[in-house]
RNA sequence: GGAUGGGUAGUCUAGUGGUUAAGAUACCUGUCUCACACACAGGUGAUCGAGAGUUCAAAUCUCUCUCCAUCCA
């Protein structure tokens, strides 16, 4: 009866060994080698490639692919074979702007070469921290064959299947008003751009009606965009305008005339009631603009700089312009009146900047005309949990422009294009092998068009989207290994955050069924985002973000996975605090001292099953059965947190507290008798169900004891669920009458003073009660627990 | 303005028509009881956001309102 397992606590620093001891083991051979042809049951995961050098990382983030990976640690319990790759997003915008500020260089100043090594070299550096912190929680993906977006390899696919598209004339090249992005220097799309609240001046500019004093008040936002002016607009509801449709005014300074027309977007509170419509103070403007056939005046160039049109404001940044004309507008006695009011503002996702909408030549990628289809595909698709599928739907919905997918940044995957000197056609290179058309001479001699032999090579790149959007071909070896990709191709589930269905979740949908004609996965995991203590976003502008590598040091990995899982409710956000960290770690710490106290007992296995069981061991094996389908249910949902709750109200509130505190006179006594062998069966039954159980959410602890009690490896080579036989489901009745008895006697101990202490009876001294005949089945362990002395029945 | 999710003890979360609304945490009182003081036992604490309706029966279904979060105009 010795105990075998001396420490007191799980530590964490056991998992540091466990994890060395895995690694020698091998034991996700089979993901390295996902090449098994012959095996029938693939389960392929498409996982979101992190990107690296957004510091400090969020722990939303870090809990998300926690999960993920109880998500492949389900499959293997099931017994697929998992196919988990790793993939490191490295292409876009952030990884610029940390180098800018990290060599305190500009990147258009920057020789081009130079700024992509300086990139390369940072993204390095995050890097191979990073894929420490997924190792170190135990992530079980195959990082041997940890892929990159800004490989050859996948720079090629991106390429040759921007070129698929190309040749199914699917893209095309578009000079019309789209979202820029002023510090990027950048076209961006509608997907990144998101929106902010912010306080700006609301100028009210006297416009003259054609040469009479008479004037109408026009309110702006936008004043600077005043000489881009090309008609005023009011509601043809509203009595104060009614009857100007048609009349002229004369734009101040400028002194140009543009037409007072009706419309009915205008809202008659707002302002003044009278808007002016300018190329382009917004997408509202964009959408009048083509409905009244308005003539565009370029106002602004990429630079950031107003154009000639501004006359003596021109070359101005947009700020400098803006002050400038009011200050002029002031001059002349035209301002009636400024207002502060707070406006919802578009900004760029990446930096931050107010976007501004300007016309500007790039690539568009069809979508308009493609989504009711994906519409009709998307329903094949299976959302866990359902009520995220209404995301894409509402996104689907609301794609009104085609897909801009052309960015004037330097590190991304290149656009193949070489372009004639002569005619400017723009001629397309084979696809199968990687391009970099601003540094190298184009794949071909001549023109498709005019057989000239001179070229410019395209200088933009690509959308990261577009990189990342093909992931499921990437993973599933797509144009390189038919026999693979026919196997492995549609993948069994993509999972991710809910905040990026509109752009990894559409854009992949979009591009792979373009491809291949078929949906890229059957299923779709999405996961809502961690929150604050106060229930709100964390974001870097609120401080309010929580860095994940701290808090895994200090309480370990299965400890995070468990808060991770027994936090977050399939599909809704999940609040992050310290003490609920803690509160999993105490569970651990339970669990490992039952695992202490199992440990000291001989252990009596299936085949060696006693014929007669004692009923509190029945009652147990019958709660266990309960307990285990509950927890097989919600893996089934891929929910993690019914088993991880489930688990630990089973092993705390009623193995630990009420099973094991009976069962102690039986298998501690020295006779080792049937009724013995029966509790020892039944607790090491118990045992072994929880780590099984536990094994997904907890794949370091469950581990630890598995090896050190069970002195094999079983849990990680033949990964199972506990088989549920239900075969005392009528002793779960009882459960609730046994907790309510012993919570009775306790009471009745603590209501008892001791005449020889003159405290409160402790649990082992004697007590003197009846056993309600109920619960005469339990009789012999309820008399050893309580230390019964039973009084006659009258 | 629209969409989605939510409002349950001080705090967080479970609970989709049926006995005294469950758990965690916090708080209070005891106990070092031979696996565990990161523990054990006990206790205080909720008119289940507001109102109306359906029903023998509503935290749970319907409607209206309200507040919060997120996303999109």
């Amino acid at each position: 009866m010795d105990i075998n397992i001396t420490e007191k606590t799980w530590s964490s620093e056991i998992e540091k060994r466990i994890l060395n001891q895995w690694e020698k083991d091998n034991i996700y051979e089979f993901d390295d080698k996902n090449t098994h042809l012959e095996i029938e049951n693939y389960y392929v995961l498409d996982t979101p490639p992190p990107y690296p050098s957004g510091k400090p990382w969020h722990i939303g983030a870090a809990a998300h692919y926690s999960q993920i990976d109880m998500i492949a640690r389900v499959a293997r319990s099931k017994g697929f074979k998992v196919i988990f790759p790793i993939g490191i997003d490295r292409n876009g915008i952030p990884v610029e702007i940390y180098t800018e500020k990290k060599y305190k260089i500009r990147m258009r100043n920057t020789n081009r070469k130079e700024f992509l090594k300086l990139c390369e070299s940072t993204l390095d550096e995050t890097e191979s921290e990073f894929v420490e912190i997924l190792k170190s929680l135990g992530i079980s993906a195959n990082f041997k064959e940890k892929y990159h977006t800004d490989s050859v390899e996948f720079r090629t696919l991106t390429q040759s299947t921007f070129i698929e598209l190309w040749k199914k004339d699917l893209i095309y090249l578009g000079d019309r008003p789209n979202n820029y992005c002023i510090d990027c220097g950048t076209t961006i799309a509608d997907a990144e751009v998101s929106y902010t609240e912010m306080e700006t001046k609301l100028v009210y500019i006297k416009f003259f009606l054609n040469n009479s004093k008479d004037f109408i008040l026009i309110a702006t936002t936008r004043p600077e965009l005043l000489f881009a002016c090309q008609a005023i607009i009011v509601n043809p509801d509203d009595e104060r305008y009614r009857e100007k449709n048609g009349n002229t005014l004369k734009i101040p300074i400028f002194e140009r005339e543009v037409k007072i027309i009706h419309h009915k977007s205008v809202d008659p509170n707002f302002g003044s009631g009278a808007v002016m419509v300018c190329s382009y103070g917004d997408l509202n403007d964009v959408q009048l603009f083509r409905e009244l056939n308005l003539k565009e005046i370029k106002s602004i160039n990429p630079n950031g700089k107003t154009t000639e049109h501004a006359k003596q404001f021109s070359n101005l940044s947009l700020k400098e312009a803006r002050s400038k004309i009011i200050e002029e507008l002031k001059n002349k006695e035209v301002v009636d009146r400024i207002e502060i009011i707070s406006h919802r503002t578009p900004i760029c996702e990446r930096s931050k900047t107010p976007i501004q909408i300007i016309s500007l030549e790039d690539y568009y990628l069809k979508q308009v005309d493609f989504k009711s289809k994906l519409l009709e595909y998307s329903k094949n698709i299976k959302f866990y949990p359902e009520m995220h599928r209404q995301i894409l739907i509402n996104w689907l919905n609301s794609v009104s422009i085609d897909w801009p997918i052309s960015r004037r940044r330097f590190y991304g995957t290149e656009i193949p294009i070489w372009y004639c000197k002569k005619c400017r056609y723009p001629n397309i290179p084979e696809p199968g092998r990687y391009y970099r058309p601003w540094d190298e001479k184009p794949p071909f001699d001549k023109c498709h068009i005019c057989n000239n032999d001179e070229f410019v090579g395209e200088e933009r790149i690509f959308d990261t989207w577009m990189d990342s959007s093909i992931t499921p071909l990437h993973i599933t070896k797509f144009n390189k290994n038919d026999k693979f990709y026919e196997k492995a191709y549609p993948t069994t589930i993509r999972a991710q955050g809910k905040d990026i269905i509109r752009t990894w979740l559409y854009y992949t949908l979009l591009r792979c069924v373009y491809l291949t004609g078929q949906l890229p996965w059957k299923s779709a995991w999405i996961m809502g985002y961690g929150v604050d203590d106060k229930g709100e976003k964390m974001s870097k502008s609120k401080g309010n973000v929580i860095d994940p590598l701290p808090v895994i040091k200090k309480h370990g990995a299965d400890t995070f996975r468990l808060w991770s899982a027994s936090e977050a409710n399939l599909g809704y956000d999940f609040r992050c605090s310290e003490q609920k960290i803690i509160n999993s770690q105490k569970f651990l710490s339970k669990l490992w001292n039952i695992g202490r106290f199992v440990s000291s007992f001989e252990i009596i296995e299936d085949e060696n099953k006693p014929k007669k069981l004692n009923p509190t061991d029945k009652w147990i094996l019958a709660e266990l059965d309960g307990i285990s389908k509950k927890c097989i249910d919600g893996y089934n949902e891929l929910n993690f947190f019914i088993p991880s709750n489930t688990i630990r109200e089973f092993t705390w509130n009623i193995f630990a507290a009420h099973y094991i505190e009976l069962i102690k006179s039986r298998v501690y006594n020295e006779n080792k008798n049937e009724d013995r062998n029966s509790a020892l069966y039944a607790i090491h039954k118990c045992f072994k169900s929880i780590l099984m159980l536990l094994e997904p959410i907890c794949p370091f602890i469950t581990y630890e004891l598995w090896t050190k009690i069970y002195k094999n490896k079983k849990i990680i080579s033949q990964k199972k669920f506990p088989e549920i036989n239900n075969e005392f489901q009528d002793m779960e009745p009882f459960t609730q009458k046994i907790i309510k008895f012993n919570s009775e006697i306790w009471n009745r101990k603590k209501e008892t003073i001791s005449n020889i202490t003159n405290k409160p009876l402790s649990l082992k001294d004697s007590i003197k009660i009846r056993i309600p005949d109920e619960l005469e089945l339990f009789k012999y362990d309820l008399v050893a627990m309580h230390n019964i002395i039973e009084e006659n029945k009258n």
